[in-house]
DNA sequence: CTTGATTAGATGACGTGTCAACTAAAACTT
DNA sequence: AAGTTTTAGTTGACACGTCATCTAATCAAG
């Protein structure tokens, strides 16, 4: 991938990817896709949920009890506005979340769980939480998860100040 | 999220995450969410191209001019058979790659890349290095690299041993 | 040689994410 | 107050990933 012997016919200005780099992008992009494919396979079988309603589930239930409106939830989770509103629709169908108008905002919907929700986040979370730390936790030390922390903040930040990510 | 306070209604067993820990791992969530999509988003603008097809460009480059089997290009992204048939077929309609019969293996298929897939990943090659080294590498130092590819590394080969991933 | 198991790959259904276009309610402007 | 602009949220089209299922070719016993 990246190869310039294949790829680069003149330009030489483009820095391409040293072979050590290469590593640390693919080991990047493989973790980056194994890892949402892990999360969404533990909650599928143990709690026949999908990663993404466990996250919504998991905002809602942080939220006051009158609810949050979904334009909050997408700046929670950092996701488009179109993105939550579709997964909401789906959520209602299946009876995890229920919306409500906004008594001050005519446009605006409050989101709360129902029941079912609440039951379902309340038995997923014991086995979500401990496949989290099984498999980002427990493989490092304190140390290593310092330093994973200040270099995503590195590259998250840098990426924020561009007008990116 | 994860939150004991309000799910832990008795499960004293579970070994729910630190302040820190919620850090890292919203950190980690927001990562992965957010590479794939600005990689997405500056292939879209920059070469009318999906990352996923990128990939597939790219991989396919790297092969012997014979080209490539279908089951090797997954085995080479560590991907799913389907979702390489899935995503074959639409870029052979796109005219990106081609594929052929197998002269040794009635069942097999030999992708290669059509004079537009070459042109296309020749033109795209350079800008999306650019910006991966942009990205990641440069608000990096050298170490900050090393460290990272240690613990993604751990983490990695913790989740393969136990089966997952 | 034939039967059963394995392998390569394709396919359909479904949930999902993104973009652009849309509706309707607020907020602002004059 | 009337018209304009923002804002909240929805919708439809499309690309994508996953799972289960399917077909056809190969391989392994017998």
């Amino acid at each position: 991938m990246n190869n310039p012997e294949t790829l680069a016919a003149g330009s030489a200005e483009t820095r391409w990817l040293s072979a050590e780099e290469q590593q640390l992008w693919l080991e990047l992009r493989e973790f980056s896709n194994g890892l949402s494919r892990t999360i969404d396979r533990q909650l599928a079988q143990d709690a026949c949920l999908s990663g993404v309603e466990y996250a919504v589930l998991a905002a809602v239930s942080e939220a006051p009890p009158e609810g949050v409106r979904s334009g909050d939830l997408a700046a929670i989770l950092s996701w488009d506005r179109s993105r939550v509103s579709h997964l909401l629709r789906r959520m209602e169908a299946k009876d995890l979340i229920g919306r409500c108008a906004a008594s001050s905002d005519g446009r605006a919907q409050e989101i709360t769980l129902t029941d079912l929700g609440w039951e379902t986040i309340r038995s997923a979370a014991p086995g979500h939480v401990t496949m989290v730390r099984e498999t980002i936790f427990d493989p490092l030390t304190v140390a290593q998860q310092e330093q994973l922390l200040t270099a995503i903040r590195c590259i998250r930040l840098a990426a924020t100040d561009r007008g990116l990510w």
